[in-house]
DNA sequence: CGTATTTTGTCCACTTATAAACACTTTTAG
DNA sequence: CTAAAAGTGTTTATAAGTGGACAAAATACG
């Protein structure tokens, strides 16, 4: 019921200009090729602006992702999560056409960082609601799962292998419950 | 040769939201029913940045015509305006779907005034150049010129007469010069 | 290899845009 | 006719965007 802070006007234009600008350029560039300077050029703001919101062009990806990476990081959790999986699965099929240029060189690696400290705090959550203490380091797990995550959706995106968004879906949401849920088997 | 003064990046980008909320808006609804608040809130800008660059609601009408009236204006001067008005002509003529809104209500006397504004600086550098004072007062030409000028475009654009922009072009151009040779007739 | 060039990230004083509050006028409706 | 609503235009303190300068890091290249 927290009332939810409307953004400066201002900041809602900037911050759409960069996404949009950098939307743009990865529609033609591969994300290593482009330069916070492109952005801030295409976007028509100035270079102090950009790192008033993002600490670098790795955090503007990370950011734009977000949202995406939440839909994954929640699938461990016991809660039905079919439908978001589902929706996110058609989100990047529809758009595979960037995933050539934005997980082939570091920013795959940058991807995969940020899910694995989204997963993070879900499992310490997890881990605190079961009254249990991690055997193997909680941010190793995390790593583990979003590689796990990562690693079939852009070898699916990439055309490494074909199938459908629901099976897809299906999958993601069966084997990371399942790598959740063996971490707590010393529980039963 | 002056240096041009590059507006802020933010001016400009201010300018352009209003300048293009006014368009469309009087693409959809006659110039009177368009408030100020309409304005601002389809640009997407503050009350206060409103006012910052214009009086009001009449100061964006007539600053988003400077341009064109200026041409006009020019045409009493002696040299060969003939290019000039011919495209500011066909301008008119291409977006003659504005001028039943345009030129309905208070707007056509605020165009007016700011021609005969225009005109009338002219007019007294004409005066000037020629070491003429004037007989009728200035102001009176100047408003006598910009009816003149505007009340057959006018006619013309709701279709209350049809012929080519060249025709137009060339009418104005005459008539304009003639009526301001009048004024010197004098001197010869 | 080293040096030249580009790009990054940070800083600053300054300008602009902002919301909110306000008195005032015009329009709307009851 | 008159109360309410909507719109205008101004004023404030404050937050955001600006360019320019800069050192440091990354990259290109001879």
């Amino acid at each position: 019921m927290t009332e939810v802070e409307q953004a400066d006007r201002r900041i809602q234009k900037t911050l759409s200009s960069l996404q949009d600008a950098f939307f743009e350029l990865v529609l033609t560039y591969s994300y290593d090729e482009i330069k916070v300077s492109d952005i801030i050029k295409k976007a028509n703001v100035g270079r102090s602006t950009f790192y008033q919101h993002y600490k670098s062009k790795d955090d503007i990806l990370v950011t734009s992702m977000q949202g995406l990476l939440k839909v994954l990081a929640e699938s461990i959790e016991p809660e039905d999560r079919r439908d978001d999986l589902l929706e996110l699965m058609e989100h990047f099929w529809q758009n595979r056409q960037f995933a050539p240029r934005v997980f082939a060189g570091t920013a795959r690696r940058q991807v995969i960082m940020a899910l694995a400290e989204s997963l993070e705090i879900r499992l310490k959550k997890l881990y605190k609601s079961q009254f249990i203490s991690p055997t193997i380091p909680t941010n190793l797990v995390a790593h583990q799962l979003a590689e796990a995550q990562m690693v079939i959706i852009i070898d699916w995106l990439l055309g490494k292998g074909s199938c459908s968004a629901e099976a897809m879906a299906k999958h993601i949401e069966q084997t990371s419950k399942a790598m959740c849920k063996a971490l707590f088997v010393n529980k039963y």
